[in-house]
DNA sequence: CAGCTGATTTCCT
DNA sequence: GGAAATCAGCTGG
């Protein structure tokens, strides 16, 4: 490496001598609905001893609060999502089935919950870490195709090393770990991607509203997939196995 | 390709 | 005690 001419410097979007280019906290203080759209092309960055990994946000979900039921801040303020409810332009990270990280933005001003899931983007800087991090901690470690590095919000978390360390950080903050940079694709001349619109994944209340937004035929998105209750997880097999109670 | 299942912790009723 | 803003591996058609 060459040293000082290229340093992070791929990108020619940045003003010279100028401040970091990040989004500013005001785009966060309004209500999800908006925000969730205008973070399509947007890219979120995770600096850490490995490297720098970036995503180009591709796909997003709106959360509200009290008056959303699929909203973890529908029943109010907990431990786990204290930071929904606190300023906007901050990470909330969460970590659900046991074993996957998600991350949100959290929207509106302090004292109103909100938020964007981050579900998905294409990874355009740090491919092969992000590539490590994807196959680490697996047996088979087949490859992971480029498109399919972020495509999924736990996946996404993956790829950028997000986990609970990182609830409540600042991606307003140019000095941030975690930050998030303007949409590359507003004014670029070229042609703008279409933004589609559908339902939420995997939520079973409130599945009705439209509040999922993505760029239109994009790779990267994953795939929709509608709430599906599940079977028991051991149903009886044995005839004489009667006594569930038996485990005290 | 569709459908099912295990993994495994945190939160809520 | 059970569901959860999920994912990967496996099965069968």
């Amino acid at each position: 490496m060459t040293g000082s001419d290229r340093a992070a410097g791929t990108r020619a979007d940045r003003p010279a001598g100028g401040p970091v280019p990040v989004l500013p906290r005001a785009f966060f203080a309004a209500h999800a609905l908006e925000v969730a759209p205008g973070l399509l092309g947007c890219v979120l960055e995770h600096e850490t001893g490995e490297g720098l990994v970036a995503v180009m946000l591709t796909e997003v979900e709106a959360y509200e609060g009290a008056a959303d039921p699929a909203s973890h801040a529908f029943r109010g303020r907990t431990s786990r999502n204290a930071v929904m409810f606190g300023e906007p332009g901050h990470a909330y990270v969460y970590f659900t089935y046991g074993m996957h990280f998600c991350v949100n933005m959290v929207c509106q001003p302090a004292g109103t919950a909100s938020a964007v899931l981050l579900r998905a983007g294409r990874v355009t800087d740090g491919i092969p870490l992000a590539e490590a991090r994807r196959v680490a901690g697996r047996n088979g470690a087949r490859p992971v195709a480029e498109h399919d590095l972020a495509r999924g919000p736990a996946r996404l978390c993956q790829a950028l090393a997000i986990d609970r360390r990182l609830d409540g950080a600042d991606v307003c903050d140019p000095a941030s770990p975690l930050r998030i940079r303007p949409s590359v694709r507003a004014g670029s001349g070229g042609a703008v991607p279409d933004v589609s619109q559908g339902p939420r994944v995997g939520i079973s209340a409130a599945a009705d509203r439209p509040w999922r937004f993505w760029l239109t035929g994009d790779p990267t998105v994953s795939p929709y997939r509608p709430y599906v209750p599940r079977a028991r997880p051991k149903p009886v097999s044995s005839p004489a196995a009667e006594d569930e109670t038996m485990r005290g």
